[in-house]
DNA sequence: TTAATTGTACTAGAACAAATAGTACAAGGA
DNA sequence: TCCTTGTACTATTTGTTCTAGTACAATTAA
């Protein structure tokens, strides 16, 4: 798994690993069904405590995007389209969010979708 | 100056205030030259130490948005336009990303513009 | 002149979250 | 049996934020 890390960022590791593991998901990358690293062993491939993947593992079951199994691995759900809809909901939340922030400033709506890369 | 605060975000108090007074100024609610409060004043409206409000200040001083001036008091910068531009510009790119993301994950252009307030 | 207010500049410590280190257990599979 | 898996726990370290306290110089107002 190819996963990025930012030591200085403000966002904890754990949560950089839940957010790249939720976009690959999304990316179709990792597949419904399909085995990701154990714990200790993406801690090695990451250079990282075996405990942070453990959280960000129980992190991502909570969310509902992994099922860990005792003694069998670590897998993605079956239905990833929950998954999906979430992230694409939360970004375009967000986005709006800024659209708002923007015409309070005092842009109008077509100035600001002139800005935009749409 | 009404300024709200979240003990609870990750982000700091100091950064917090930042983004306040930054957008206050967007907004023309803070004008160019204007005193704002001194730093052992507003430290006690807020409930916080002194120190960090320095420490806010000394941040939207050297992003160029207040001037500190010794036994005078802090006031805003004269010319705000840059300011505005900065901060304009930063939500734009950030905005701009998302919509990136989103193209990743698979949505087409016209498919994100139907979701956005626009 | 005197007192109050201003920004500035330190050091020290408290509080908190994140991450590390280490150990141990139970269960499945080769 | 031995290895790997997830799970669970405690203790410690680390870094950042924030607080606490003190002191100084310069301006302003009484």
């Amino acid at each position: 798994m190819n996963i990025a890390l930012d030591y200085q960022a403000r966002v904890p590791i754990y949560e950089q690993i839940v957010g790249e593991i939720e976009r690959l998901v999304a990316l179709n990358i990792l597949s419904p069904g399909e085995q990701i690293p154990a714990i200790r062993e993406l801690a090695l491939t990451l250079g990282v405590n075996p405990n942070t993947i453990k959280k960000a593992y129980d992190t991502l079951e909570s969310r509902g995007v992994i099922i860990s199994k005792s003694t069998k691995g670590t897998f993605i759900t079956d239905d990833v389209s929950v998954v999906k809809k979430t992230l694409v909901d939360s970004i375009v939340s967000d986005i709006n969010e800024k659209i708002e922030r923007l015409e309070n400033i005092g842009l109008d709506k077509k100035e600001i979708s002139k800005r935009l890369k749409l």
